[in-house]
DNA sequence: CTTATTTAGTATCGAGTCGAAACGAAAACC
DNA sequence: GGTTTTCGTTTCGACTCGATACTAAATAAG
């Protein structure tokens, strides 16, 4: 295991997750709350659901019920049935939610990151893409990209509105083309 | 926030993150149970202690010495009063624990990485370097190298024994020599 | 139109994490 | 010798997490 061998950046993977992880324990939130507080923020409509959550963070249903529980009872998230389908139910950020994401810690990654160099920070980036497709797609699970690099995004649709989903055939605003999607599928 | 920008590489680190440590749940371990048995086997003679695993971690003493008490009882670790100082303890792998981690779960994530092709694997290895040192060096933690890349490390030291540490004056094997070290600092 | 079956979310349980705080014992400092 | 620091443990409370069992709503099949 020298310096560059992938038993050591698997290490180095390991030893940065618990380290962002345990910056993560701020404002009275666990790291787990932040994570579902973040998706909540950036999830378009149609993923805004625990199902959603669930998928993106990889636990079981009853984990991330019990975490929306606690949000709830903090007063960061709001959840209310899907009146289509009354099953589901709609998760949204409180005005207290909001506010509370402007101390987000883990913008302290984000600025270590800023530092890098845009070498680094490129492959830095790419290496990190390419690995969580390949873990994703072993274990079957979606990619949660962004909506505009979906084969189903329609940048231009006919009628008025600023873009379209092929999939789900809904108009989208410009806001939703930057959200991350359960169904987002890379082109 | 588009595809390359600092925010979106913070998500992926903390999204890897928690995916790696989700497949840590693995043999009747959790994640943080199947770190400290690989410290324990990687770490140097002068690092297998709470103390160093503590900072390793970057959690509170308590917390890790209820993790080792849990990796005792399951039979897995050993600790045992240091003769040289008394407050400290010597940490060590049972066989049993040994045997455990030829099933390291830790394997899928360096399978994934060896898959990657040398270019992004350098580039990753090279920007999750980089951002580890500038995080730990902000918040005042050492480092964790390998011993023979350590400032201390003298290759050939007059007296028979193979390797050498100038800190703490003591003789290296071969093996010392590639462990990690609560003491390294990096050339 | 019923009767499965699947899907969305909840509640409960037990083991364990985690930080905080208080503690005892050994070592280091003066 | 007395004070301070360091190493490790214990206890507490909130919470995670998987497993399991459960309800209700939607869907599929007959």
């Amino acid at each position: 295991m020298n310096r560059h061998s992938p038993e050591h950046t698997a290490a180095l993977i390991e030893r940065i997750g618990r380290l962002v992880s345990t910056e993560a324990h701020a404002e009275g939130l666990l790291p787990v709350q932040w994570e579902a507080l973040r998706y909540v923020q950036q999830a378009n409509r149609f993923s805004r659901t625990p199902a959603a959550l669930t998928a993106y963070l990889g636990l079981t249903k009853g984990t991330v019920s019990q975490t929306l529980n606690a949000l709830e009872s903090k007063g960061l998230v709001n959840k209310q049935v899907d009146p289509k389908d009354r099953r589901s139910k709609q998760l949204s950020l409180s005005a207290k939610g909001t506010r509370l994401l402007q101390r987000d810690p883990l913008s302290a990654t984000v600025a270590a990151i800023d530092e890098l160099g845009s070498a680094a920070q490129n492959g830095l980036n790419k290496g990190l893409r390419t690995f969580l497709t390949l873990r994703l797609t072993a274990q079957d699970r979606q990619a949660f990209g962004q909506c505009a690099d979906c084969r189903y995004f329609v940048a231009q649709h006919p009628d008025g509105a600023p873009h379209y989903c092929g999939l789900l055939q809904e108009k989208l605003t410009a806001a939703d083309a930057q959200a991350i999607c359960y169904e987002q599928l890379p082109k």
